[in-house]
DNA sequence: TAAATACTTGACTGCTGTAGTCAGGAATTA
DNA sequence: TAATTCCTGACTACAGCAGTCAAGTATTTA
């Protein structure tokens, strides 16, 4: 249950563009290479994602000398669950996909055991990045959900204080 | 973002035990093979999981015939968050180790534009495993969190129904 | 028009980590 | 002793991720 590059970068790379566009008063676009050195990330593999994002109709692009790119709306209205199916981010716990006869993974037929704890947990991550705005980011006020719960307080009593460590 | 068989596998498994286990007065042992066939999960890789539960005080074991086993608390008191941590599923959305020295993944020295982001996500979804038992599990008894939030909505207008599907 | 800048696209590849296998051993019951 | 069940560590194939490469197209400045 990791967080892979394809959607942890997008997010990186339109925080950039929320940050540093401010310029003018049409927002100044940002061009692709300052984004890859300002974040360490490799410039063709960027761009592989901005090809998906302006697909998507999230950020706008200008070509030519003093190009660069733009979000497509303001970033209060940009939602990181957006940005993630954008590019392709899968957020799915559940392994069965009856649909599409994909034998991978589950039960086929029934459901198995713990369908429903999959389900409920990806509409939970998927309520979470749909309601944080990109504005919301770059303002470091994603909110607190207060810290753990005693449930795994007591957890993590026994298992050391790293596992806490481990959380954030 | 997925969630891989480790975690998985284990939940179904000690979802198992509790729904299976119901015999006796010391509710019954129930032997791995039994598990590994209702849940369709290759024995030997079951082996490995269990060796970890049990080094992590989940469950605990009987050998011989008739021997096999029972969770080591009601499942009442087991929470999701305790077996995924047990096998060793990781809930971490950030990928900085500042402290293990790893220069793998974000920017070395100060944090990312978006740390903060993924690490309320990691606790947003930790405090949710956490607050589930197993209990809860077997009674199908997860909370549905409401449906998917207005904001989100707006997305799934673009993108069609089968974006919502797709989170089922 | 020519040169410079920057975006666009598709195909290709190395490699890490997951998922699963295999073989042998130890405890318990009958 | 024989049968059943748990226990352990080492080993491996392969999908999918992360990243590269190369050639092409559009726009602006001079
Ligand atoms: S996760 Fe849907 S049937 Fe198992
Ligand atoms: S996720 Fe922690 S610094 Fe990037």
């Amino acid at each position: 249950m990791k967080l892979n590059t394809k959607g942890r970068y997008a997010v990186m790379a339109m925080a950039d563009i929320a940050k540093c566009g401010l310029g003018g008063a049409p927002s100044k676009a940002v061009p692709m290479a300052q984004i890859a050195e300002r974040q360490h990330i490799s410039l063709p593999y960027l761009e592989q994602l901005f090809s998906k994002l302006r697909r998507e109709g999230l950020v706008s692009s200008m070509r030519g000398p003093g190009g660069g790119y733009t979000l497509a709306r303001p970033a209060s209205q940009i939602y990181i669950g957006e940005i993630m199916q954008a590019v392709g981010e899968p957020v799915k716990m559940t392994r069965c996909n009856r649909e599409k006869n994909e034998s991978t993974g589950c039960i086929g037929g029934g459901d198995c055991n713990t369908h429903e704890l999959w389900s409920a947990l990806s509409d939970h991550i998927y309520n979470f990045l749909g309601s944080i705005s990109l504005q919301d980011v770059i303002d470091k006020n994603v909110g607190s959900f207060g810290s753990l719960t005693s449930n795994l307080r007591a957890v993590n009593e026994k298992t050391g204080p790293e596992a806490i460590e481990e959380a954030i």
